[in-house]
DNA sequence: ACTTTACCTCAAGTTAACCTGAGGTTTTAT
DNA sequence: ATAAAACCTCAGGTTAACTTGAGGTAAAGT
């Protein structure tokens, strides 16, 4: 009953996504399986959690790229414990953070930018929530009272 | 001064988007231009401002697609004008309610959840913030004290 | 006048994240 | 002992949102 080896059909079922997502998702190195006398995949229970992992973050606009970089943060001997998990947990809530905070802002200033007359690419809250300036052009350019802008 | 007659040129520094994207969104329907005497393409000042909103948009994890749908809303003989672009903003503040919310119910329930025995892909609040079930299957399987689930 | 620079079109390539199908083997159910 | 269901591999397809390149015209700078 301990580190029980589940098909793929079975991991499928359980976790909502398809036989083919878990074949893609192995090849890319998110998970990982053994195979049986007839080399059919066998998982071990913690793919379950694997998977519904991938699929949170991915929720929160992360790629499997970078899904996969937190992963290796994963002990690949033992099977990942709380605390393990806990501490991908936290790392993704800063992201989280972030991304809760840049759409405050956005929508905040959303009805007040959008609909005024100042939308600028380069200074608009609505074009850079927060961040970045587009590096390139000969300084910025702002749409504003000095030119009609609608 | 009115409805000057912008070059693709102009347009891609001022937004800060490459002239093959200006193509590309003119071929989706998102923006419209005419042509001059040597078939190049000119555009109303308005298209700063409507590129500005998809940019926007697409931040909101909008698709093209259905921005196109929301552009549907907007006078096609007229410019826009504040109000009609206030309208859309209106739109797409709920969304951003509505993703905030999520994300928020997500990043609270994230340490909770993720490092607790119970995750489960049909009723977590990880896997499911706020809405869809998955459909298909047998009934909800629960990861849960009744199995390792680890 | 001449040479850059800017445009144009159209076809094809790119990345992410999968899905589909063909052709063949293994398990499982009866 | 079979037939059906589940797997396997590998190649190629799909969608979104663009980008790149080839081959050629127009506009701008000097």
């Amino acid at each position: 009953m301990e580190d029980a080896n589940l098909s793929v059909g079975y991991v499928a079922k359980r976790t909502g996504v398809k036989v083919s997502t878990l074949h893609f998702y192995e090849q890319k190195g998110l998970i990982r399986s053994w195979r049986n006398q007839g080399n059919q995949r066998r998982y071990k229970r913690d793919v379950l959690r694997r998977i519904s992992v991938i699929k949170a973050a991915q929720k929160l606009g992360i790629s499997l790229q970078s899904i996969h970089q937190t992963f290796l943060g994963l002990p690949n001997e033992r099977t990942p414990d709380k605390n393990d998990w806990a501490q991908l947990s936290k790392r993704w809530q800063k992201q989280l953070d972030q991304q809760i905070n840049s759409l405050t802002k956005l929508r905040d200033s959303l009805d007040g930018c959008i609909g005024c007359g100042c939308l600028s690419m380069q200074s608009c809250p609505i074009y850079n929530p927060d961040d970045v300036l587009e590096e390139e052009g000969p300084g910025p350019v702002i749409l504003g009272r000095n030119e009609s802008a609608d």
